[in-house]
DNA sequence: TGGGCCCGCGCC
DNA sequence: AAAGGGCGCGGGCCCA
């Protein structure tokens, strides 16, 4: 290709190019501002000229990350920055911040951008300016078309609520159609939203964030887990026995489930049939409603150790077991599939491979390639961290400073044990009402009052069956038609009290989850800023080496380059040659101040790491 | 036979 | 020791 032209600059100069499938087998490239098409090829060429355009540092936008992303990578092209149109409109179709814009938006030709004195004169309330950031913020690569000053830090959500007693959509905008025309049509429509909403550096942040987080979500895939098969036989092995031929059990668990029938005097109960089990339990004169372990623990009878180890190895071996090894680990490989913001309040989530809940056990097959090296950063309690800042409660966040959370909060005399300042703060969090648990929450209480007072507005706004907002703008569902049934009985004259405690009960149970969604969805949100940045510092890192090497088992992309391969809500692993080890480390640590920046300013909230470089996860704790 | 439900339990 | 929030997954079991 002799010349390659590019599409019109975009925030802050930074261009934009639409990538859209054009037929079978082709791709057109287009610019979003003119309408112009730049370029059509051959899905085959389009790595080429993605990888020449990538010079730009364009910001790609697309229908969907996982319908070009793992392409490029198999080609050996990473791109930068995306706007995955699919995430975007989900977000934006949802978000209270968009609410007002939404409307104002539909019905108008999409291509008409608004600024924000539209906005105003559509009497969506003008963001608040956050703490000054002046001086403080490093370039960040990845936002710096997209995080106006000041903006993203506006007042708490929860702070005012323009949106009281409108009616809100809860549908989730369906996907783009694939035409090239559609989804530039989308993309503006998008923009104009955006533009429209009155905090749009709030959502363009937010979007950045996820955007970067569906490109990690595929750079994760392809380069995969390092991940020892042989370890992890021997660890299958030590606890269970050898593999057993076909469909039979482990000798270990024949054991153990024999110990059991023996002692419950039933020669022919199926350990594995909950209501079999619970069954036989009770005609042995056990009282119990529950196989759950907590419930067998508390029982004095013969049966009940063998049981629980039963147990125990039958969650190993169905869960982790030589069947998960065959179908999941290949080449020295574990390649889960993540699915960014695929849970309400934005976390991830996995399909297939249950890589967010690799158990202790079999940690130590995640084993770094010979002259490699892990390193293993967990964010130390990110959420009670996020709490402070997002409520700005300077006296837990003082808690926070130069130490652990818990331990800050013995020293301020709040409770007079870690595990009790532990279990107040989840409390608080989840809404805990009962136990040890629950008797804590009100000394907090009394202690950081900002604080709870956001949680409990939270749970407030949920018992009502209004959304709440987390700290860039993300937007919880609302319930549904059952639930919303449910309240409308109770609020009958001739409501029943059985009514009204249905009622209440489900109201409560809402409001524990916009409790909980609120910090939850920030944390999430602070948690893809740390990998966003540190996916840019790290490829400073490996630059200037040579990017291709014979490919080994993690690609050519990834080949001799610090990569992230694993992600688990505040928990990150990299993998990285031995020599980089260090620079990684400190890496890790500049992003999650970084995202701290990015998220709350400079109101003085921490985010320290446990960071350790090591050749097994299982020595990272 | 396959879908959908519940249960139990792993992770945060 | 369990409690409060969020998940995914496998097994049993019921039903069409």
């Amino acid at each position: 290709m002799a010349r390659v032209s590019v599409g019109g600059p975009g925030e802050n100069g930074v261009v934009r190019i639409v990538i859209a499938g054009d037929g079978p087998g082709w791709a057109t490239l287009i610019d979003p501002d003119t309408g112009a098409r730049l370029h059509t090829v051959r899905r085959a060429e389009l790595p080429a000229l993605v990888s020449k355009l990538e010079g730009q540092r364009p910001r790609w936008v697309w229908h969907d990350t996982r319908e070009w992303a793992p392409g490029f990578l198999a080609a050996g092209v990473r791109v930068e920055r995306a706007h995955d149109l699919r995430l975007a409109g989900a977000i934006l179709e949802a978000s209270d911040v968009a609410a007002e814009a939404r409307r104002a938006v539909e019905g108008r030709p999409p291509w008409l951008r608004r600024g924000p004195a539209e906005a105003a004169a559509l009497g969506v309330a003008d963001d608040v300016p956050g703490p000054d950031r002046s001086g403080s913020v490093p370039a960040a690569t990845l936002f710096d078309d997209w995080a106006t000053a000041g903006d993203a830090t506006a007042a708490h959500p929860l702070a005012a609520d323009p949106m009281a007693g409108h009616p809100v959509a809860d549908e989730v905008v369906g996907s783009a159609a694939e035409s090239p025309d559609a989804l530039v049509a989308e993309y503006r429509r998008q923009c104009a939203v955006i533009d429209a909403s009155g905090q749009p550096g709030r959502l363009r942040l937010l979007l950045a964030a996820e955007s970067a987080g569906a490109l990690i979500a595929c750079e994760l895939t392809a380069a995969g887990v390092p991940w020892s098969a042989d370890e992890h036989r021997r660890v299958l092995e030590g606890e269970l026995g050898s593999r057993p031929f076909g469909f039979g059990k482990p000798a270990r668990m024949l054991e153990l489930a024999g110990e059991v029938r023996a002692a419950l005097e039933a020669p022919r109960v199926n350990l594995d049939s909950q209501a079999d089990l619970l069954r036989t339990l009770r005609a042995a004169g056990l009282a119990v409603d529950s196989t759950s372990k907590w419930a067998l623990r508390r029982l004095d009878h013969p049966a009940i150790r063998p049981l629980l180890e039963y147990k125990r190895l039958a969650r190993l071996l169905s869960a982790n077991g030589w069947a998960w090894l065959d179908e999941w680990v290949a080449d020295g490989r574990f390649r889960p599939e993540y699915v960014p913001a695929g849970t309400a309040s934005g976390r991830w989530a996995t399909s297939g491979g249950g890589a967010l809940q690799l158990p202790k056990q079999v940690r130590r097959a995640l084993v770094a390639d010979p002259g490699w090296r892990l390193v293993v950063a967990d964010a130390a309690q990110l959420e009670p961290r996020v709490l402070a800042g997002l409520a700005h409660d300077t006296a837990m966040a003082a808690a926070g400073r130069g130490r652990d959370v818990y331990a800050g909060l013995v020293d301020a005399g709040v409770v007079g044990s870690r595990d009790e300042a532990k279990y107040a703060v989840l409390g608080a969090i989840y809404g805990a009402t009962s136990g040890e648990s629950g008797r804590l929450v009100p000394r907090l209480a009394r202690a950081y009052p900002r604080a709870m007072a956001l949680v409990d507005r939270a749970a407030a706004d949920g018992e009502r069956g209004r959304r709440v907002t987390t700290l860039l703008g993300r937007s919880s569902p609302v319930p549904g038609a059952d639930w919303r049934a449910l309240q409308a009985r109770a609020s009958q004259p001739d409501a029943s009290s059985a009514d009204e405690r249905r009622a209440r009960s489900a109201a409560r149970e809402w409001g524990r989850f916009t409790r909980n969604f609120v910090v939850q969805g920030s944390a999430a949100e602070w948690a893809v800023c740390w990998m966003a940045a540190l996916r840019g510092r790290l490829a400073t890192i490996g630059a200037g080496r040579p990017a291709t090497t014979p490919a080994g088992a993690s690609g050519p992309v990834f080949a001799r380059v610090p990569h992230l391969v694993y992600f688990l809500h505040d928990e990150v692993i990299v993998h990285t040659p031995a020599e980089h080890a260090h620079t990684v480390a400190d890496a890790v640590r500049a992003s999650a101040a970084e995202a701290g920046r990015i998220l709350f300013g400079t109101f003085p909230v921490e985010f320290p790491l446990d960071a350790r470089i090591v050749e097994s996860y299982a020595d990272a704790d």
